[in-house]
DNA sequence: TATGAATGAGTCTTCATTCAT
DNA sequence: CATGAATGAAGACTCATTCAT
């Protein structure tokens, strides 16, 4: 059980780290400033240090806790979805509505994983479960004859890509389309590639 | 015809941007000092500011001249293409490999350019002649019954979103390809769902 | 009679006091940080300031107690002492001995008496008395005719200061000597010069 | 030949050091800030990092020279003197009267040299020549027969030692008496421990 | 025009002290 | 009394920009 310490603690941590999120997804890491982080998180700039040892840390904190939560939402939507192209589509989906409620994070991700080597590697790392649970339900599909024969991994791997790089360009420019129609469209089109279908588009 | 202070001006300019460049590309834009920039062109850091009013528009300058290169060298690749096939090989192999050659820009495309408000919507339209070329040579294609009925310009985009998706994995990870292999598997699969023969995969 | 609220806070007094003098040996006053003493005395940071009111007072208050300490035990040496030789002796070698001991206080004294401007008169006293019955007990050698007329004062402090040249020396070398045989060369010089025996050396 | 540039900037340097001088000896190191260096330099404190990397560096450069300058006035004082007796008050009188016009120095070397680990050694060495010079002056006279037999190096630093807490006497207490008298004391004393004539005194 | 020394606003970080529990 | 989380003032250091030469 919790004391109450460690309650107090983590709710601390969890502002910081909301906070800081906020700030410097407005801003980036390096205008990102402390004064304005615990400014966000209603306390004191001292106080930040007391959870945190740099302004780095901070930033690596945010990293790794919307890394988690995106990879491990991914995962369960996919998991939850019976056959391939609902697979695909619960990847597709989760990642635009994912890039959406958590825009800071991607825009973060997006726009300064170069600034802390560690992260990087994480950065690369942390798609690869959900795309490698594609490639395995592309696999398991055309073994069943349900789709030709495809090389399963590359195609995963290009599925994520165009959810990238579509996610981007719903961030840059002012998103008119709803994800679920992005979303679907995306679908269509590696439906079509994968069936062979071409009018599915 | 030019002045020589004229001439002497632009190769100055030139100068600063070409340093700039590989400055901020090395240390993205918070930790690109102008004492770098101005060393790695040659001249004194007072200098600098007899070309450009402040650091912010040298890293304008360094976007709006990748920017134009890139642009004018992809559109000039796909116009030299003479069927959709070649056109959008032409697309994703010039995209990749500028991405290559001139990673620098890319990476501060990818990482930094929240930094700059004013340069959004720049970026955000630099693709879109490309991209619309690629539209019109499948609307093209399309009427001569090459390929069948599609929404042309969305297609077109999700190439493009295919393609930066690929490039961006690229940049990340330690890239083991090569670039016209990953434009040609990009091609088997976009083919393959506008062709309707998966098995070109 | 004291109260067993007084035995328990003078308890207190001393355990923090006596972690302050391991900090402020170890660190240095400004980098002695009130958490490492509280530390060290095992008490929380904020308890420290129920007993005393600054950092600078619990600085004061080590300065205090080892002053009186060394103080006392100088002065408990001489009079011990029963010749005026011995009792030289005796200041010398306590002097260095406790240099050695309390090596803590004396790196306090000789590197930031500075600190604090109240202490410094109280540091200029301390040896005062020591001194003075070092140098009455000249005067009655001298009288009795034991050693020849000097200035007993004067060559009292002289006597003072070269044992505490001698004492930084130490302090500040890796000191290969032991304080006995510093204190009998410092003797054996002394003498000399009073008995004027250069022999003696 | 020096340029103008060179002039100017070691002019600063200078400048920065005898401000640095002042304000370490007022405050010590800790307290004593770079604005304040600055302020007493009369120049910006972005300046001040133009020419020294860091607070440390200024510390050790007042350290440096204050060391060599007083090194070497102290050698020059004992070779112009002709014989024992008077390299002796050459040395005690010049360290005396060092430690007179540049109280600053002794204090910051008496109250701080521990800050900085890497000077302790030079500090610990600073002395050793001109003490060694006087080791030798011994041995000579001793030779000569000026003086009786002495284990001379010993006496040597007996008598630095002697210096050294007067010096010390001096810079703690109101000095109400002229260094020329303090040195002729301990001459005498040194003296009559050497010749074996306590009347000396 | 070119220079680079000088500037000082802006930031991270530390730590003595306070105060609610 | 005891605690230790919270505070915020203070200080080292950076770097875009200015300006005298």
């Amino acid at each position: 059980m919790k004391t109450k310490q460690q309650v107090v603690s983590e709710f601390r941590r969890k502002a910081i780290v909301d906070a800081a999120r906020t700030v410097f997804a407005r801003k980036g890491f390096a205008r990102g400033i402390i004064d304005e982080i615990a400014d966000e998180a209603g306390i004191a700039k001292g106080t930040v240090y007391l959870y945190f040892r740099s302004k780095k840390q901070i930033y690596k904190a945010v990293l790794d806790q919307d890394m988690a939560f995106v990879k491990a939402s991914t995962l369960e939507r996919i998991d939850a979805a019976k056959n391939l192209k609902d697979k695909i589509r619960a990847f597709t989906l989760a990642r635009i509505e994912n890039a959406e409620t958590r825009k800071e994070f991607f825009r973060i991700m997006d726009t300064e994983s170069e600034s802390l080597s560690v992260t990087r590697s994480q950065y690369r790392e942390w798609l690869r479960e959900p795309v490698l649970r594609i490639a395995s339900a592309i696999e398991d599909a055309s073994s069943h004859g349900e789709i030709g024969r495809v090389p399963s991994e590359k195609v995963a791997w290009i599925i994520a890509d165009m959810t990238r790089g579509t996610i981007q360009r719903r961030l840059l420019g002012q998103c008119e389309t709803q994800p679920i129609e992005d979303s679907e469209f995306l679908l269509g089109f590696i439906w079509a590639a994968l069936e062979g279908r071409a009018s599915a588009l």
